[in-house]
DNA sequence: CGCCGATTTGACTCAGATCAAGGTTTGTGG
DNA sequence: CCACAAACCTTGATCTGAGTCAAATCGGCG
């Protein structure tokens, strides 16, 4: 029991941690910035206490708008059509960044849910627009990260509007893998934090052929899949299934 | 013959104007600025000659980085895969902006090509961010636009993901219609500027289903089409296409 | 006029959706 | 600790929207 609470005090003061001595800064905002201007970004982060699955970071159509950084679990973002119907638009591991639909206009166009109990770094957009007007470097991260974001959609566009199931899959799967690297996790060994639901509605495809995909790749010894746990067997022949041999680091499989 | 030259001479002065004079004004970066800003975005612009059909504005990996501003004609954007096949990330009329896709790694992601005879104005990065250091507004106004970018492309990923063939071009017609509202033209009654071949890659179909769509849409008296020539008959129907009869201006719509 | 690229049209095919069960895991309250 | 429900996942059978293939037609333009 004892070993419990220390456990737990521990978890609380890694909440409280700055971002000087976050394991994620290289990943996150404060790539390459001094001990300065870290500064100036800890002061204006609000962390927020841990949500539970399913819960609501944020909705289309909030007016009180901010930057998210993933701090610890994963969290999806959605659009909403008339119909009610919901696309998935991104799953955001620790270290990466949601929120900056709600940089134009007045509110969020999309949703962000928790795909399991999570925390996060929240910027208020006014706080930011401070401190980018302040602090110059981080007004060129800033930029320099929403670059990203549209080389990232266009990599997605590409997926959802040329590729087969397969190949949208073994992309996905390609995806998380780097960025398992990343985080100096194991690039060919993870659990998945999405239900097959939603890896199906993100791709563009029924949940039933996202199952029989994974049956097939197991089969065919690419991967073994056991419910959310992955291991990547044969990254080789997964890569050739999107289609390129030896120009493995190929912008469209980094970025989707 | 001497009216002719004229008509040409005029259009070299238009080249020439500055933002203040711009018809473009609203709708590009200096939207909502004071007289003051303007004349700094003025400073760093540098108006290009006019591009021609199938030129390239800029090459995915170009690492002289610029963001763009169409003034005439209009433009496309589109990503490669592998295999090289490509996919049409989006179509730029006049005001609309490009190249956002340079602002993280040093190179673009997405190449530019001209869709027809056009013009457009280049603010190099460089300059760009300076004058964001400078001017707070251009930098707010910089981050609303992104912003814009990000929401457009999370439309994009419902339409490819989501949408059957109908609903796409029904989307895109009426896309099409609101921006050309915007620019103050018929917003019934327009050309397309790009053949069935982009349309189609651009929505994730065949061209033999462009076509047959076309066809179809006017069959039921929507649409009257002519060639590249569109004429939205029964906008009401077309917007029921896409599952929203009262709700109208749905952000849907809106941001593809 | 005659060629070439763009578009249309028709016939056929197929990848992936849909429909229909059945199995498994997780959580929950008694 | 068990029973039962609710998610979640898989598997099989069938169907269909849209792709593919093939061919004709149209519209400019040298």
């Amino acid at each position: 029991m004892l070993n419990m609470a220390e456990a737990t005090q521990i978890n609380f003061d890694q909440l409280k941690v700055s971002c000087a001595n976050c394991s994620l800064r290289e990943l996150c905002i404060p790539q390459g910035m001094t001990d300065e201007e870290l500064k100036l970004v800890d002061q204006i982060i609000e962390r927020k206490k841990p949500v539970h699955k399913n819960d609501y970071l944020f909705r289309a159509g909030d007016t009180n708008r901010s930057l998210y950084a993933v701090l610890s679990g994963s969290v999806k973002t959605l659009v909403d059509n008339p119909n009610g119907e919901e696309q998935i638009v991104g799953f955001h591991l620790p270290g990466e960044l949601l929120g900056m639909d709600g940089f134009s206009g007045d509110s969020h166009t999309c949703s962000a849910v928790a795909l399991e109990t999570s925390s996060v770094c929240e910027f208020p957009l006014e706080s930011l627009d401070k401190v980018c007007h302040d602090v110059p470097s981080i007004q060129y991260a800033m930029r320099r990260l929403m670059g990203k974001e549209v080389s990232k959609d266009h990599a997605m566009l590409l997926l959802l509007g040329r590729m087969s199931a397969e190949e949208k899959l073994a992309s996905f799967l390609i995806s998380l893998s780097k960025r398992m690297a990343q985080r100096h996790w194991k690039p060919t060994e993870f659990n998945l934090t999405m239900p097959r639901q939603d890896i199906a509605n993100y791709l563009g495809l029924a949940v039933e052929t996202v199952s029989r995909l994974f049956a097939h790749l197991q089969e065919v010894k690419i991967i073994e899949v056991d419910r959310r746990r992955i291991n990547i067997c044969d990254m080789e022949r997964l890569r050739s299934i999107i289609g390129d041999g030896e120009n493995v680091d190929s912008a469209a499989a980094e970025q989707v």
